[in-house]
DNA sequence: CTGCTCTGAGTTGTACTACAACTATAGAGG
DNA sequence: CCTCTATAGTTGTAGTACAACTCAGAGCAG
């Protein structure tokens, strides 16, 4: 029986035959189509339900074993990793903060403090490649799940890499999907992390006593290689979950 | 011209030809062999450095590409993923931490506090899966770089997966190292991350003033998805800097 | 000379086949 | 009941072939 693979999910995936079964591969593991340690499917059957080859379903697992989805084992086969529900918040997937909260299970919802253009700080037109006081934009905003803020993010775009009808998209809705409809996807963040204790950073009646955060400061890049936007991104202690998997 | 490579590797690397090539390479990577953004060998050429089959190479590649690593162009070629030096840090690398901090250039020393067997609490029978009581054996260490404390570390341990010499091996030199000489090296960790603020973690005269820490929960497991240890892993906020590379 | 299109060599992506290496299970034999 | 062995099933590696894509250079039009 076939999936019917490469015509369900034209429009909302991209990139390579093995990325898109590796993609497809991720929602039916998070999907819990199969539980914690069993087993999925031999690499002929997958071949075979997704009319593709075995070659290709192997770049598909051997990807999705890196990312710690699975552990493949030889002369076996490939096993769900047991790591409970908590893989779907994984730090090293570079996603949507709203919809991961949404997947999760709760209520996401975005407000936009200020969005404005002005002109690239030192720092920051270093980490996006640009001359310095070249026009960058900045948006501030906080996230909450449930009513209850969980990050306060400060972020800067390349504005060359944008368009007018991005701009007014992303104070709207999730940067990602923004992005996505000019083709300008990030695939790559480089993210340090710090622990901060500050009454600086949010904002609002809702603003965490403690100021207890953990601070990521984040560059994405284009498959090109080039930055496309840079960000601090403060999520408020005990609010969300960070996970991360961590392999050889 | 081959690298004679199985010969030069076996022992010190483990696992599929396809995961040794990886870990080869991740070395010629880190080592600075190919400059940032620059170009390496084709996969043909590869194939014959290596003496292996072009789909081998493949394999290695991808999981490059899925670390973040190195960046694959259709056509083109793979290019070195221009994330500066800092890539040596990266938190999604289940490593040493000794280690780690050896290679970025500076001096790493372990300083074991405690070491006893006692009984495990239901949380850590819970996280590696063993009976409420069963003995297990628990290491409260720290770890300096260049003389400064950066690390204070609470491990568990199963006692049912070690032997007695392994114990006493680890009171003295890396975790890591000795698992290894019992061939119970883990292979995939989980991770939750945290910010916390306390006096209670360190010890010592030179425990930071600030009471900031990055909070590393984690649990550690073999090949076969059983736990070996669980830890609770405290890095002094400033002192040690953590990478992490988000793909898609 | 400038700018454009097109061609072609080079590279990665996918398909197919074949066999080696390994695992897990069932069954024979003690 | 236990141990060993045979065997079917699965992943790992090799090899070949071609498709899809990239990039630089040749060639042409202006």
């Amino acid at each position: 029986m076939s999936i019917g693979f490469q015509k369900n999910l034209s429009k909302g995936t991209s990139g390579s035959l093995g990325d898109q079964v590796r993609d497809h591969l991720r929602i039916r593991i998070l999907g819990h189509e199969w539980e914690a340690g069993g087993k999925i499917p031999g690499e002929f059957e997958l071949a075979e339900q997704y009319g593709v080859a075995r070659v290709t379903i192997r770049t598909a697992l051997r990807s999705l074993e890196t990312q710690g989805l699975i552990d493949i084992r030889h002369g076996s086969g490939a096993y769900i990793a047991d790591f409970g529900d908590s893989v779907r918040a994984g730090l090293q997937e570079l996603r949507s903060i709203t919809q991961t909260i949404r997947e999760m299970g709760h209520k996401a919802e975005m407000t936009t403090r200020s969005s404005e253009v002005r002109k690239a700080t030192a720092s920051e037109a270093k980490d996006l490649q640009i001359d310095e006081g070249s026009d960058v934009l900045h948006i501030e905003r906080s996230i909450t799940a449930d009513g209850s803020v969980v990050v306060f993010s400060y972020d800067t775009f390349n504005i060359a890499e944008l368009t007018p009808s991005v701009m007014k998209r992303m104070s709207k809705g999730s940067v990602f999907t923004a992005l996505d409809s000019i083709r300008k996807h990030p695939v790559r963040a480089r993210a340090e992390i710090h622990a901060i204790s500050s009454k600086e950073v949010g904002w609002g009646r809702d603003r965490p006593r403690s100021g207890l955060y953990l601070h990521l400061r984040q560059v994405h890049y284009l498959r090109n290689g080039n930055p496309i936007f840079t960000g601090d991104t403060y999520f408020v202690e005990g609010k969300f979950q960070f996970i991360i998997h961590r392999t050889v």
